[in-house]
DNA sequence: TACACTAATAACCAGTTAGTCATTAGTTTC
DNA sequence: GAAACTAATGACTAACTGGTTATTAGTGTA
């Protein structure tokens, strides 16, 4: 009965280092899986350049299985984003409506916290993906406005509008203003993730004090 | 003899509506004109998205001889970069050299100069196509850092320590502040070659504006 | 234990593309 | 104008990959 040895493979195939010896029916944890391997390899790889199969085998599925839970690609991809992305923004705009503070004080928290919690964690990956393959996949890249660009300049705007509100800062063009803003975070992932793992000598920024400066110039001149 | 129809297709083989009637022999100009084809298209689709045939037809050629002019299409890439980015920064370099005005005017003057010269034009799609695709590339991401990065900051580190030598600038950390001087230069490329063609409406940056706004920050606060 | 249900698989398909090579045909020389 | 030289071609290959599907095998139930 050769067949009977199904009991025991059982217990140690989810210890595998290398790969499960047989399969498991775990309906409800594998698309969180999927998504966890998805991110790691969109970051990596970029979108493109990840296999629908290497995701699949990092989160310890068959291909097949892959697209049994997701219907492409590109659906595998939006949920990464709504899942990783999209989740921190609903946060930030909860968190700014609540505070008090002077503007000035909220914009450095801002960026601070944005920092902690996004831009150095694996996630701004995708930001960083979707800057370099917006072109090459423009339904992609309407998502991503829609889910993220625009309720993130809505965040930055807001906190700027209210500084100009109570008198603290001056602005004269506030959509200019924002992307002044944008910017050095937005360099900040791109050269981390461009340039970072490929040359740790040259790529080396230290983002702390990146930032840091770059909240004086803003703020101080 | 059924072979001899073949006089007549070559009439009007040649007679496409887009050009070329017939295969011509000009081997000193194709190399030149391969390479404003392959730029146009790896600013459009970038490194792994263009195809080597589409360069050729591009350059109106077959694939075959693009493949007999450079080996490969990581050497096609690497020849446009030198052609189209390294003639600039050789450029700039010599350029400021001459120049011996406030290290703060030059230093809005390079800016200018750089976006006049680099930044509006087809050739900076190479930078964000650099950003891009690094990671999947290291050895383009090498040569790269090589031939454009370490020139370019150093380009930007002589103009603020000139600064800094005559007292105009006070820095305290010098690499840092090259950074800070790349960071909206590398977001205002990035951001139009990956938002501007994919939404009109949100990718509305106005350059100008924008540097202006830069260069005023960063000198007055 | 037998059955029904369905999660998971792996072989497969169709489309794509960098790079090769035998063949074709301009151009030059005598 | 014919032979020799070589620029140019395009059909071909080998490798790859997103997505499909017939089949296999866990799992809960009676």
């Amino acid at each position: 009965m050769p067949q009977r040895q199904a009991s025991q493979p059982k217990l140690f195939s989810a210890a595998q280092k290398t790969g499960s010896p047989k399969r498991e029916r775990r309906k409800d944890a594998r698309p969180g899986e999927l998504l966890a391997a998805a991110l790691d390899l969109f970051v990596e790889k970029g979108f493109a350049g990840t296999r629908a199969e290497a995701v699949a085998q990092r989160a310890g599925v068959s291909k097949g299985t892959l697209f049994l839970y997701f219907p492409s690609k590109e659906e595998l991809f939006k949920a990464v984003v709504r899942e990783y992305v999209g989740s921190h923004l609903r946060a930030g705009l909860e968190a700014i409506a609540v505070r008090q503070e002077p503007a000035a004080d909220l914009l450095a928290h801002c960026i601070g916290q944005w920092w902690q919690r996004y831009g150095a964690t694996k996630a701004s990956g995708i930001t960083k993906l979707m800057m370099s393959e917006a072109a090459n996949f423009p339904e992609l890249a309407a998502f991503y406005q829609q889910e993220v660009i625009l309720p993130g300049r809505a965040l930055i705007r807001g906190v700027l509008q209210r500084g100009v509100d109570a008198g603290e800062f001056v602005i004269e063009d506030i959509d200019n203003a924002v992307f002044i803003v944008m910017a050095p975070l937005m360099f900040l992932i791109m050269w981390r993730h461009a340039m970072g793992p490929s040359s740790p000598v040259t790529g080396q920024i230290d983002p702390a004090r990146f930032l840091q400066s770059q909240i004086g110039i803003l703020l101080h001149g």
